[in-house]
DNA sequence: TGATTAATTAGATATTTGTCTAAATGATTA
DNA sequence: TAATCATTTAGACAAATATCTAATTAATCA
């Protein structure tokens, strides 16, 4: 079972380029908030607000360590995703053809 | 590679309940607009919106069968999305724990 | 041909979203 | 303690989005 309110969130916070390529970013490793904001040429109040958003999606843990606060990637949350990807391939079987109908333009 | 705007249109596409639900619709077989539209407790137009962003997405192609609109699902398109999210499930095997920080709540 | 039906387009409107600057919070250090 | 640094919060604003009703287009049928 896929609870709506963890899809909402996700594709969410997966519809915006600059949340992805944070997402990118953290694949190279753990970054606190500064370090993600200098790679961007954006407010750091802007890097904020959408670290917030991937935090809520769960796709990104937040920790405080001193004055800074760490952020790392937790994929976990994408296997809920990756399921339901996996299932629209699986009904894409029933494929019959009929006569040669035209494809809107 | 994969292509920005594709990924854009993807998520974008996917970033609305409705829009899922329609897909999840299609799963069990093709519906012509007014089948979908009858479903949702919601305007005719308001859904051949819906129908638009689904097609530019790809996620749906649209073939005119007479006065009818005929939808089907298109899961090729997934399968960008899928390559993506299988390629962060690869790249969280680098997990170094070290002390033990607090999650910001 | 004229009426009916299916679907989309047009235009309006309220809500959501992404961005900014300024201010506030909280930790470190001189 | 006072200054500095890292980060977030607050508030404003423009752009994008989801929805509606009314009008239009296009196909079918009496």
């Amino acid at each position: 079972m896929i609870k709506l309110s963890l899809m909402n969130n996700l594709f969410k916070a997966l519809n915006d380029s600059t949340r992805r390529q944070i997402l990118d970013l953290l694949r190279g490793g753990d970054m606190n908030a500064g370090e993600i904001a200098e790679r961007f040429d954006m407010s750091k109040p802007s890097i904020s607000h959408h670290l917030d958003l991937l935090r809520q999606s769960g796709l990104v843990e937040a920790t405080k360590q001193g004055q800074f606060v760490n952020y790392s990637l937790n994929t976990t949350v994408l296997d809920e995703l990756l399921a339901w990807l996996i299932s629209f391939q699986k009904a894409d079987l029933s494929t019959t053809e009929t006569s040669t109908p035209k494809k809107v333009s």
